[in-house]
DNA sequence: GATCCCATGTAAGGAGTTACATGATTCT
DNA sequence: AGAATCATGTAACTCCTTACATGGGATC
């Protein structure tokens, strides 16, 4: 049984919001779910053609420059399995910074603290984008049943920055110390 | 200017544990640095036959059997100054769990719930295998100057594994509410 | 008139996984 | 004798990014 492709799934989400370009859902993505979840034309375009070739996705009116497209119900049940799946491990996250620190007995106290400073810098724009971003949820007039969840996954980001922010402070006293 | 290539300086830094074989390294990441890096004997070997032609590694020992290899200065050189590179953002960490809940207003309230609970047994057992990593570090007799940044790279684990818990639990109390 | 944004797409290549092939040694 | 583990490697494939190409409409 070959693995869900999530690209897929994500352009099948993606139809049952506001979405209904490839155009839409790049935009969309970019300034909402792009902290835990990016996509680029490269995979939009040919997953888009792929799924209507399947029939999971239709296509509502087809001009010359604007291809509306709709999930069909084919698609819908593509989508509905996948969300229910439970996964069998927690996946690897590919961490840079850990991966540096790892190694780090190979340079400098000092070059390991700067590093730390720094993720902590960018950890607090991050923060502030968040914020950002729930401001943009809450003022949207419309009154939808997403609301919440948008809402669940901003504050996992929040608390995970947090938790990354305090580890980074400690660290640096364990190294100065 | 290409941007660095991670799994070359991911096996120059291997070099400077006690790792000395392809095999080595892939055991050693297993136990290991696992749960924030992962890498295969299709990277492992092509990589290190790539970095000895750079001349950032040699064979110090060819065998048919097992070959061991060392870092040169160059390699040294590629290592130190990856590590003190400041990056420019933080990266997108993919997670499907937080791309299925962002969608899941098109699944019933109870499949999100057992969606969050089965995250937080997970989460346990990650929490377990830390403890017994950092258990295995703490009994190795040799006194490594690695050991501190181990210790940090799994604390960050930690804490963030328990950030995660903890959002499972109040979103679970959210989606009841 | 030029520049920016809307909008759709393709081609090349990097990064990584999986499955396979091979053979030696060690354990039961 | 057979199974597991040690050990090295390759080929095919998926996923994704980046750069490019194209053209219409809006703005300055």
């Amino acid at each position: 049984m070959p693995k869900t492709n999530r690209t897929r799934v994500a352009v099948l989400g993606l139809l049952t919001t506001s979405c209904k370009t490839g155009y839409d859902m790049k935009q969309f993505i970019d300034q909402s779910l792009a902290y835990f979840w990016k996509i680029s034309y490269g995979q939009i375009y040919p997953t888009l053609k792929q799924l209507v070739e399947d029939g999971a996705v239709r296509i509502k009116n087809e001009n010359a420059d604007k291809k509306e497209y709709e999930i069909t119900s084919v698609g819908r049940e593509e989508l509905t399995n996948w969300l229910s799946e439970l996964p069998d491990a927690l996946p690897t996250q590919k961490n840079e910074l850990l991966l540096k620190l790892f190694f780090s007995k190979n340079q400098e106290v000092e070059k390991s603290v700067a590093l730390l400073r720094h993720q902590q810098e960018l950890l607090e724009e991050k923060l502030a984008a968040y914020e950002a971003i729930e401001e943009m949820i809450r003022e949207s007039d419309e009154e939808s049943e997403d609301e919440l969840y948008w809402m669940m996954t901003l504050d996992h980001g929040k608390r995970l920055a947090r938790a990354s922010y305090e580890w980074c402070e400690a660290s640096i006293k364990t190294l100065r110390g």
